[in-house]
DNA sequence: CTCCACGGTTGACAATAGTCAATCTTCGAA
DNA sequence: TTCGAAGATTGACTATTGTCAACCGTGGAG
């Protein structure tokens, strides 16, 4: 592991305020790895024998049944992955794999539940970790339930210019068709949708946003903190895609 | 609060394994009320301020958002819900209403954050629990997007006649606009899509389902242990709808 | 530099799902 | 027992979404 990551994971919100020893005890047993990009790091289905935290890169978090498949959501540096799965010790609900060549500290589930049983501060690092993600999986479904494409299209647009500071002009982060499995829908409806909501204030240059009428984005999209968050306690722990890098 | 639910409480996963002077503490602050049906428990947005107990009824967790509603879950005695948003401290992302006369506990949220914080034993069991509640969303969301609402039907019947021990003949357990809104989609539609189930091997005499070819049935649902659960553990906590009472 | 692979877009069409309205059924209150 | 309210079903129609195929544009391998 290289000398800046350890820090860099010490202050995550998950194992910033656990016992310095149960630190060390955790990373003794970590190890980290690089992956090319396209990688398929777990399937779903799997044991669930290591939280994984994203140094570099990019993993997408994916679901698929009977030849179909969907984007769960997008880890970036500094984040975490399947911890729920580690922690029940049961498999792995969602598969993975790198978006990009994808740098990652493998940190072993046994140690992990060991180590929460004896610190404290530790288990409830874990606990508001947990607590998140169910938060940010509840709102993904009630998206999905509530919204309909468009909205959740126009949401997610909004969404992300207010993540990039509210600006007027950003470059999607992903690619158009994992942004329209995360969505829930076809690539070919996204593109056709994205069409349809000139009108509604915003349209797209290749993979530049640029909003034209924020009110009109607004109506449409109706932003809710229960739905599009975040928490009051600003965590961005969980399932969501990510947001944006540059924005203009 | 009634002689027998004080030990029907301690013995919930949540509950069972903290120590006996903070399950106390906890049940001390806490008290018991009956509401008749219909009646909505909490709004969503609410401030967190109790976890709720369900000892008697049911209750049903929902989202609405402009002007739309749906279901998300059913919570049976003894079952807890709201958990995560009273950890958090956090407004609540769905809103609750009795679907009959019900008989709740209220554990005030303040003392819950308390005691977790001093006790090891209850803080493993909130993260079993929030991990399992976490588990049942994902399943929930890979449903939704994964099935079509044909396919969802299909699972949700044939795993309800599994939860009745594998019985071909049950009646439903909530009625079938919630359903509906529960596997997302209106009522209409679920009227429709189970005519043409007929083929499939399943068919309905009212609320009664009758499964007639087991075998086309699974074939349609394709069940999946990563969607339709349980967790090895076979932990029955978090999103979903309950299980049928009587089945032949 | 060329070509190929892949993501994105578009069109035509089919399948699916939602809406609105009317009707039927059921169950509980009076 | 009767009536009325609410859930459930059905029909007709519309809107939305998915599918399949063709085509475009870009960027990387050779």
């Amino acid at each position: 592991m290289r000398p800046h990551e350890l820090p860099e994971i010490r202050h995550l919100p998950l194992f910033r305020d656990m016992l310095q020893a149960n630190f060390e005890t955790l990373m003794q047993g970590a190890y980290a790895q690089s992956f090319p990009a396209g990688l398929e790091l777990m399937r779903q289905g799997d044991p669930a024998d290591f939280l994984h935290v994203v140094m570099e890169g990019q993993v997408e978090l994916f679901a698929h049944w009977g030849g179909r498949e969907c984007t769960m959501a997008v880890v970036r540096p500094v984040g975490t992955f399947i911890l729920a799965a580690c922690i029940k010790d049961a498999p792995y609900l969602m598969a993975a794999r790198t978006l990009e060549r994808s740098r990652i500290i493998l940190v072993p589930a046994s140690d992990l539940r060991a180590v929460f049983r004896r610190d404290t501060e530790f288990a409830v690092s874990v606990i508001q970790e947990l607590a998140g993600c169910y938060r940010a999986v509840v709102r993904h479904a009630k998206g999905l339930k509530l919204r309909t494409s468009r909205e959740r299209i126009a949401s997610y647009l909004l969404r992300q210019s207010v993540l990039a500071g509210n600006a007027n002009s950003y470059v999607l982060p992903v690619e158009k068709r994992l942004l329209a499995s995360y969505l829930g829908m076809t690539p070919e409806n996204l593109s056709r949708a994205l069409k349809t909501l000139e009108p509604d204030g915003v349209k797209l240059n290749g993979t530049r946003v640029i909003i034209t009428d924020r009110r009109k984005l607004t109506d449409l999209a109706r932003p809710d903190r229960l739905i599009d968050g975040p928490d009051p306690d600003g965590s961005n722990s969980g399932v969501s895609l990510p947001q944006v890098r540059d924005a203009t």
